[in-house]
DNA sequence: TATATTTGCGTTTACGTTAACGCACAGTAC
DNA sequence: GTACTGTGCGTTAACGTAAACGCAAATATA
């Protein structure tokens, strides 16, 4: 059903069609009607081929992402996911601008992401992962599509939010712990950066699956591996707690804990849950140091947004609103090896 | 950078170009020479959106599956990942032809194949569960692309295989079942269904994880729910070991072999681990029939496949020839709930 | 009444690619 | 010599949509 055919059926010309189509006047209310009607009965779609032919302008994703390497990788595997999905999309005209921003200077999203927008992109991909900043930048570009990942961002609407429930993760985690350790103790969840929504949600999910088990305690504590004394605090509480029996980070950083409990001798009496698959936390869990992982697919979540965003502007679709990402539980057991082991036995 | 410009900076006319590009001949050395070092250099890639216009066919791929309600829903997730890629590759001009066939029947698989390929579909989605059948078919064309979902075909080359290692995911259970039933005692591997190579590698992966486990024994069974006594066969195992303490099924059958224990008034001893998070395992966990999940994500597969076949036929792009799925471990805390309810507390 | 302006429509061009077609000029056959 | 055949190119018409343009007739303004 093309719009040749229904000018035909309207007894009209293809111009008459395009301007019902498009809503952009000087065409009488009978004949709209009369056009509007044979559209809904023959139900037309317009061919996307020719329409992004006919538009033939670049579509430009802003992506606007906390510094990649400011925690280990977890931003960058959003990024790698960012990036194969505009490699898949680059024949379609579907193209990226990024910029990054410093999570922990006041500001800074809000200066990059109006460097970003200033430079016209048709749609913005965002880590809102400082709030009112996110919010101010939205408000000034009321008609601009955008996503979320990593986290929510309450009383907007974004075309879609890739997110995960990080209460149910650390709840999770706390399920694998008890597993993994059933013998009881002293369990501590760390938190390694400044406070964040997601990482305070998990450690409450962690501290609440222990509330009703006998035979743990736990705690939680923060630790800073810039300029502070890591190794020596975490020495304090072993000494403090001689029945430590498990570590929970709720950031990317468990390979990072996992050194200072080796350099401390104390592996063997503590089990260590970390999040995310990036490579150090990879290589980690095969030298045994980490022994299970949390994983958000961040790869999956930059990938997913980014589809989403070029189906809404270019496809003319209104995805879901909001994509929540299952939780996977990462053991030594299925760490992804080399792809192609599989079919080369 | 389209025809136009490489034509002019080449000196001749975009149907030379043309030609130069389809390899459709009646050009002179020296100019096809000229052409392909400006296009080289300027790295010309087609205009998808023109291209496919000007061609503007439906492109229809073919999907082959066991019979969808064969085996409780695991193909039927698979075919809903099949759909979800279709409805969203719809004003793409995509579109499916699926034809079912019945994988107990010899030659089913050959004929089902035959009817869908006679109808000239542009590319072809299989499930080659029936190696020797499947190789038929496409023996008998040989220019067809073709992808493979739940396991590989040899000697074969599918422009994609959606696989998951068998033998890694039986291991995954293994050691799940070693986390969820410390105690030791009697395992039993349950494959339901007449015998596949997933379903056997699944059993063999289980079985050598408990090989240099002191305090388990191990067994294997098939327990056929169609006309025979398994009910039965289940309690004779039961009472010849006392000690049972876990059962493993390869398939998604799960929910029905937790049935029978629950019956037998067994649920209590025995850990339950089964495959694939259908609708009815889901269910048999929420209501602690089941105690963990391995899945294949077989809605994933089905997708990928489909988007793989079109980017391969519509935007000639060359994906990755064999697409690993991860090992997935769903327990009732990581089970998927509604997909708003994080954004509703 | 004469001149603008608006309304309602049809016509046309362009987007980049594909592939059929046309045409001149070779070389070959009789 | 004429009549073919083949080679190497240029030209052109689509594909469906978007939007500018043109042009009457109707309405408004002077």
């Amino acid at each position: 059903m093309t719009i040749a055919e229904i000018a035909k059926l309207a007894n009209v010309s293809i111009g008459t069609v395009d301007r019902v189509l498009h809503e952009r006047g000087r065409v009488a209310p009978k004949t709209v009607e009369k056009v509007m009607s044979i559209i809904e009965e023959h139900g037309y779609q317009p061919n996307a081929y020719a329409r992004n032919l006919k538009l033939s302008k670049q579509f430009t994703i802003g992506v606007l992402l906390p510094l990649l390497h400011s925690e280990y990788g977890y931003w960058n595997l959003m990024y790698e996911g960012i990036l194969k999905a505009a490699k898949e999309l680059s024949p379609l005209a579907v193209s990226i601008d990024m910029l990054e921003f410093d999570r922990t200077k006041g500001g800074s999203l809000l200066t990059q992401g109006r460097r970003l927008l200033e430079k016209s992109v048709d749609a913005l991909l965002l880590a809102p992962v400082v709030p009112a900043e996110a919010k101010a930048l939205l408000a000034d570009y009321p008609s601009l599509d955008y996503a979320f990942i990593d986290s929510p961002l309450p009383d907007t609407i974004p075309v879609c939010s890739v997110i995960q429930n990080p209460y149910q993760g650390g709840y999770l985690a706390g399920r694998m712990m008890h597993l993994l350790q059933p013998g009881g103790g002293t369990l501590l969840a760390i938190q390694t950066h400044r406070t964040a929504y997601n990482s305070s949600e998990r450690v409450r999910g962690f501290l609440s699956y222990f509330a009703d088990k006998p035979g743990y305690q736990t705690y939680d504590m923060e630790i800073h591996f810039a300029g502070e004394n890591p190794l020596g605090d975490l020495d304090t509480f072993y000494r403090n707690h001689p029945d430590m029996s498990g570590i929970f980070v709720v950031s990317d950083a468990i390979h990072r804990v996992a050194e200072l409990v080796v350099q401390l001798g104390r592996k063997s009496q503590t089990v260590m849950i970390g999040y995310d698959a990036i490579a150090q936390n990879c290589k980690a869990m095969r030298n045994k140091q980490v022994d299970c992982l949390i994983s958000q697919r961040p790869e999956f979540q930059g990938y997913t947004a980014i589809y989403q965003l070029y189906r809404k502007g270019l496809l003319n679709q209104l995805p879901e609103t909001t994509i929540c990402v299952p939780i996977d539980i990462i053991l030594p057991e299925n760490l992804m090896e080399e792809p192609d082991t599989y079919l080369k036995p």
